[in-house]
DNA sequence: ACAAACTTTCAGAAACTTTTGAAAATATGA
DNA sequence: TCATATTTTCAAAAGTTTCTGAAAGTTTGT
């Protein structure tokens, strides 16, 4: 397969997938041009090989700053801005978990911590079901926060050295 | 807080939290529904509940039952199917990451291995930076499939109990 | 201060997803 | 078998998200 047929599969099947986690498609693909891009490039670079308007461009560029994936890179000498994404795949990970984990996690742990005390009969089977529900929930949800706080501190060494033993 | 308005509160936190994660509103509230309902319940109590039309109730039931997250129940002497959702959130939590990791996953590491051998010069820097970085998604990809198959087959006890003592 | 280069915004258009509801299909019991 | 209850389907409508492109805003060098 030729090098630019493989990077067009791998934006576009990136673009596809992202879709699936709540980021959208023009977001991710931008995204996987620029992991791909050995160099920083320009936003008409980008307009030019995705074949995208300049506002969706910018847009999309501003929202994967925001999540700290891509950064902005100003070249002495141009006038045109320059970006390149962080390449490390699990830096990438960990402030993707880390960014959702804020913005979904938290905010659910918030809600069933109010929700847990509703008022009435423990023993009225639906008092009880809708209480043991969400316990359970929280009790999960709670879990998952601090294995996610770990692995966000965690090097990714230490982890998958740590996890492969761990899991035998 | 009363018992309706924490119930409410939580399909309907719940719906939105679904959407976040690439399930429907109406099917992530079915399931919240379900999930707080002591007994199994019809679909015209679920479109009474939520207040909505017997075709979308249908399709999401379905889609439901797909995921393996509801069953269908038939009560001797009625007309009527009932329905009732797993309750062991666990179990709901296993079978969701099992469904997507067959979904998702699997089909990206497919691709990856793919675009790995992608023919040209591994010293021109655009081959370059293009193999490593889709070698580098491979490996954490795998490594995410392997922690989440044995996450599968783990009970929970056992599972958080070991994950508690190995974050210390 | 001005003009050119560049970036940002946003209203409306296009694309995509979800929902409705009525009709078709199926199942049940007499 | 037939009438009735129940479930399923699907075309069209409603709703939502994303994208475009032109206009407004900002920065820079002279």
């Amino acid at each position: 397969m030729k090098l630019t047929e493989a990077k067009e599969a791998f934006i576009s099947n990136w673009g596809a997938f992202g879709t699936h986690w709540g980021i959208n498609r023009t977001m991710a693909q931008i995204h996987a041009l620029l992991m791909v891009s050995p160099d920083p490039i320009t936003q008409d670079d980008i307009m030019q090989q995705l074949d995208i308007s300049r506002g969706n461009t910018n847009m999309n560029i501003r929202e994967l700053i925001d999540w700290g994936l891509v950064e902005r890179v100003i070249k002495p000498g141009e006038r045109k801005e320059f970006f390149v994404a962080e390449k490390d795949i699990w830096k990438v990970m960990k402030q993707i978990v880390k960014e959702r984990k804020k913005r979904e996690l938290e905010p659910m742990l918030q809600l069933l911590d109010k929700l847990e005390d509703v008022e009435g009969d423990k023993k009225d089977k639906h008092v009880k079901t809708f209480v043991d529900t969400v316990g359970s929930i929280k009790k999960l949800g709670r879990q998952a926060d601090k294995t996610l706080d770990m692995m966000i501190r965690a090097d990714e060494n230490w982890f998958i050295g740590n996890v492969l033993k761990f899991f035998k």
